[in-house]
RNA sequence: GGACGGAUGGUGUAACGGUAGCACCGCGGGCUUAUACCCCGUCGCGCCAGAUCGGCGCCGUGCGCGGGUUCGAAUCCCGCUCCGUCCUCCA
């Protein structure tokens, strides 16, 4: 141990020291910003946004780009019901980026969003509130508390996508329940019925009996349910020309038998399906012979009681179009062929009722067989059932099967659990019943093939979007129009009150729409049936003159499709185009938005209503889940926004590959926070470096610039221009990844690490320091521009303390244009092997570091010997006195011959032939500038710095 | 079951059919003139060596699986697995 004395006098000098340095570092110029360098973005944006409120940024960027050419992203609306999620937030913020970036490339983008606000779940809160109480309700006041909700859920929604930083007109969204898009609905519908498209059918529903309503799937609820299990035997109608052909004419008694858990359903079937490609055998049991799914056979066998012995064999296909006796009446019941025959349960032949499965109904259509639903509202037999008319039809599930009994058809009877539907409300079971609904035909005046042409020239992001919603609307059905609710805009058809006839007219529908235009689509429910009917108007089947008014309103998605219509052509502004430049939604909606838009559109105006669309997947959680209430796995974007920002959640949506589904992790966050940190940090040095620069004054001309800072802004102007091109593609995660390394990797380890020397110690006015201000400027304004359309926030933050002049606000600003991103292509090439030796010689500086030679690279220096092109090369980058710079080392030694003693040798093996040596570098420590010089004290007037440090403070101290 | 996607290190994202790269996290070190910042190294596991360059063992080796085409495949083809969306009156 030392002894004291010296101890004190170490400390005394270290000291001095300090002093020293203090005194040289008021002569320095060392970063100043009032830029945070921590965000608190939780505190800021709100100010932020504050500002934007007050400024009226929306209207001022329209306003900016007046008479510019437009790019109309047409927003699709989402449904006013809760608080904004994951996806929503997704889906607005990828709007925004698009809104925003295509605002920068000169386009005037305006934006006006938008709500679903009829429609199902809405009207299920509202009924669930009403409970009991519901069946005594008008539907007038239902609907007025069903627009209450939504209303209330518009202005909660459109709260939180501000809060997100979307810019739009949010003082005029529209809302599919105003009285101009209701009126709009009517319009399209008009058009649709005047072009003849719309016609009434059936359609197979789950209903309920007692409350004597049609349920959506989102009301109905599965559970347990007893039900019969009979198995019942068809008779082959003797001499059928069909089973003739079969070959199997010495079989006795030929039966189909099937299987049901609704011997209800018995009287109304038609048809028996069996397994195009699976095999039946024919059985023989007692005195009869049954056609049975060969798998299925033991199981049946045992059930009916009897030992069987397998007489034949045929393919399913084989058996289409035999004929069989109806067990209970006299009439025909024809088998059919059907993929969804299973090998697991029943006999393999299944007892087909059109009107009451929905299985059954597709096959009943398929067959033209008559879709055959003898049950009232009531869930009671009609007249036209023998023997059961008035009863209801679970009730009758016994009496059937007795009588199935009784005339020896049915073969063997039981109790089954299984799943099965119930209504919401009043929990009784659910039966499957074909109703009559309005219907929007799709090959009519060849639609289809209209449809498929389009979507041929619309541009799908990404490309497979084409083959998916091609593929859909190559199959998809004529669109059920109808819903048995009462929260949406009615369809104004009439029914005669003398024999029943439903009647779409188009005088009506014009009437209607009218009367709606005026005071919203409730006029139907509240205006007398005569006021929406022309002079005279009578029924075509009976000319009777009295009318009920229809209370079936129209799909929701009906109300959506019509957007293109009530928001971009009829907008009273003139802002919006039609067709629009884009639709941006998630997958699902090639089903749904994209698809009815489509529709609605190619029917009334004969073509696509967007030129390009958009999708993006999912979210999930981290199990790779769908996120949803039910599963109860979704976070909430506030939960984000409230512990980190909305910048931090816009960042992580442009950090991924949207065109996929997405995982949503919360360990995604902290390295995405982590990210932002970092391009902050860039931001926040360039605003320190640039306190005392004047662009107009202290600019320096690209020709003059110092070769760095010309090879530093080429490789700038390159990724910039990149990132621009990202833009364009809207790859955002291509944006996100160039940005991020752009500020890591060439500037802030790079550029910048080499630049402080020049900018700390300079001649705070010389060419040297402005020469680098110069490109700073340049980068900091480029880099605030190209992040405003993801960090809208944070740019505008940082905006606000850029020196010199500048727009209000960097969403005010554009993209620079390709001539301001000037790329010198051969100082770039010619660089990249600057930098190549530049690593070679960072490696043995390590080495020198971990022997504890040195701390900072300044207290080195180097050369090298090599051989081959690159010798020439680092001699010829070296006369230009680049290499210290480059590498943060007090000076350089060129071509070392003979190697001092004390060298560290670090052989290349990334450039061929070429050894560097470093070594500690000779002199002393400049207490300014740290470098190390061994003509310190040369200079009379300060004696203990470095010559050029003497005369960076010549003028000054 | 059908249509359409997805599957690269702890995370995110790349790579004309020819060395699996980048960023972030983690770990180790340095700087204190970007002062909770910045730089460098490392990053499948384990071991050895040592002025420096490094060496060895095991498992991975494209991380969904299995085949095929090719001198050579993450990249092309086929089959399968898992996940997701839609086919359903939730929007």
């Amino acid at each position: 141990m030392a002894p004291l004395g010296r101890k004190m006098e170490l400390l005394s000098m270290a000291e001095q020291e300090k002093d020293k340095k203090a005194l040289y570092k008021d002569t320095l110029a060392l970063p100043r910003t009032d830029f945070p360098m921590k965000a608190s973005l939780v505190r800021t944006e709100p100010q932020v946004l504050a500002r934007w409120n007050e400024m009226r940024l929306y209207q001022r960027m329209r306003k900016a780009r007046e008479g510019k050419k437009k790019f109309v992203l047409h927003d699709g609306p989402p449904y006013a019901n809760g608080h904004v999620h994951l996806g929503t937030a997704l889906n607005k913020i990828l709007k925004d980026f698009i809104v925003r970036s295509r605002f920068m490339a000169g386009f005037d983008a305006p934006y006006v969003p938008g709500w679903d606000c009829h429609g199902m779940p809405i009207e299920h809160q509202i009924t669930k509130a009403l409970g009991e109480g519901l069946a005594a309700t008008p539907s007038v006041e239902i609907r007025r508390q069903c627009r209450e909700y939504a209303d209330k859920f518009v202005s909660v929604q459109r709260g939180e996508f501000i809060r997100l930083g979307v810019v739009g007109d949010w003082e005029r969204p529209y809302l599919t329940m105003s009285h101009q898009y209701e009126a709009a609905i009517l319009g399209a519908l008009l058009d649709l019925v005047k072009a003849g498209y719309i016609y009434k059918g059936l359609r197979p529903i789950h209903w309920c009996a007692t409350c004597r309503t049609a349920l959506a799937e989102a009301e109905v609820e599965y559970g347990d349910h007893e039900s019969h299990s009979i198995y019942v035997k068809f008779p082959v109608r003797p001499g059928d020309k069909r089973w003739g052909a079969l070959g199997l004419g010495d079989l006795r008694n030929p039966h189909f038998m099937i299987w049901t858990t609704t011997p209800w359903t018995i009287p109304a079937n038609l048809a028996i399906a069996v397994h195009p490609d699976l095999e039946y055998q024919l059985v023989e049991a007692g005195e009869n012979t049954y056609v049975l799914l060969s798998d299925l056979v033991p199981d049946v066998l045992k059930a009916i009681g009897m030992p069987g012995e397998v007489k034949a064999s045929r393919k399913g296909r084989e058996l289409e179009g035999v004929v069989c006796r109806h067990p209970m009446y006299d009439r025909d019941s024809v088998v059919i062929l059907a993929e969804y025959v299973t090998v697991d349960t029943g006999t393999g032949c299944v007892h087909t009722a059109p009107g009451f499965g929905a299985d059954d109904f597709e096959s009943g259509r398929k067959y033209g067989l008559d879709i055959y639903t003898p049950v009232d509202e009531a869930g009671r037999f009609t007249a036209d059932v023998p023997r059961y008319a008035g009863a209801n039809v679970f009730d009758a599930n016994d009496p059937i099967a007795e009588e199935l009994r009784a005339s020896g058809a049915l073969l063997a009877r039981g109790r089954i659990m299984h799943s099965y539907p119930h209504c919401w409300r009043c929990k009784n079971p659910l039966i499957f019943r074909a109703t009559e609904q309005w219907f929007q035909r799709i090959d009519h005046e060849g639609l289809r093939e209209r449809l498929l042409s389009e979507i041929d020239g619309v541009k799908w992001i990404p490309p497979w979007g084409k083959d998916r919603i091609r593929n859909m609307v190559l199959t998809r059905p004529d669109w059920c129009l109808s819903r048995q609710r009462y929260w949406g805009v009615p369809i104004p058809a009439v029914y005669c009150a003398k024999c029943g006839e439903a009647t779409l007219d188009a005088r009506v529908v014009e009437r209607a729409m009218k009367a709606t235009a005026a005071r919203g689509a409730d006029v139907w429910f509240t205006d007398a049936i005569g006021t929406f009917l022309p002079d005279g108007f009578a029924c075509a089947k009976c000319g009777g003159a009295e009318f009920k008014k229809e209370e079936d309103i129209l799909d929701v998605w009906f109300d959506s499709s019509v957007s293109q219509r009530a928001v971009l052509e009829e907008d009273p502004k003139k802002d919006l185009t039609w067709p629009c430049d884009m639709y941006l939604e998630a997958t699902d909606q090639h089903r749904g938005w994209f698809q009815v838009s489509l529709i609605t559109a190619a029917a009334t105006r004969g073509a696509a209503p967007y030129r390009a669309v958009l999708t993006h997947g999912l979210i999930l959680d981290e199990k790779a889940k769908k996120m949803s209430k039910s599963l109860g796995n979704v976070i909430a974007p506030e939960k984000v926004i409230e512990t980190y920002g909305a910048d931090i959640l816009r960042l992580l949506f442009a950090s991924v590959d949207y065109t996929a589904d997405i995982r949503f992790t919360k360990d995604m966050i902290g390295p995405l926070a982590e990210s932002y940190r970092k391009v902050r940090n860039t931001i926040r040095y360039m605003l320190g470096n640039l306190h005392d620069f004047d662009a107009g004054k202290d600019a320096v001309p690209v020709e003059s610039l110092l070769e760095l800072d010309r090879f530093a802004l080429s490789n700038f102007n390159m990724k910039a221009r990149r990132i621009i091109k990202a833009y364009d593609a809207y790859e955002f995660f291509a944006v996100y990844h160039s940005f991020v390394e752009l500020c890591a990797v060439d500037l802030s380890a790079f550029y910048f690490d080499v630049l402080k020397d020049r900018l700390y110690t300079a001649r705070r006015n010389g060419p040297a320091r402005r020469s680098a201000q110069t490109v700073l400027d340049h980068m900091l304004r480029t880099l605030l521009r190209l992040v405003a359309p993801i960090l809208p926030f944070s740019a505008e933050e940082a905006w606000g303390y850029v020196p010199g002049a500048r727009e209000e606000s960097v969403h005010l600003t554009a993209f620079p244009s390709a001539e301001a991103l000037a790329v010198d292509q051969s100082l770039l090439d010619e660089w990249r092997r600057v930098l190549a030796v530049r690593d070679e010689v960072l490696k043995p500086l390590e080495g020198l570091r971990k022997e504890k030679k040195i701390g900072q690279s300044l207290e080195a220096t180097w050369g090298f010997a090599a051989d081959g092109d690159i010798s020439g090369f680092i001699d010829e980058v070296g006369r230009r006195g680049i290499w210290p710079e480059v590498t943060v080392t007090s000076g350089w030694m060129g071509r070392v011959s003979e190697p001092a003693p004390d060298a560290l040798r670090h052989r290349s093996e990334a450039v061929e032939g070429l050894t560097i040596f470093v070594k500690r570098a000779p002199g002393a420590k400049c207490p300014r500038c740290w470098k190390y010089d061994e003509k310190i004290g040369n200079n009379a007037a300060h004696t203990d710095i470095c010559p050029t440090c003497a005369e960076a403070i010549a003028d000054k101290a």
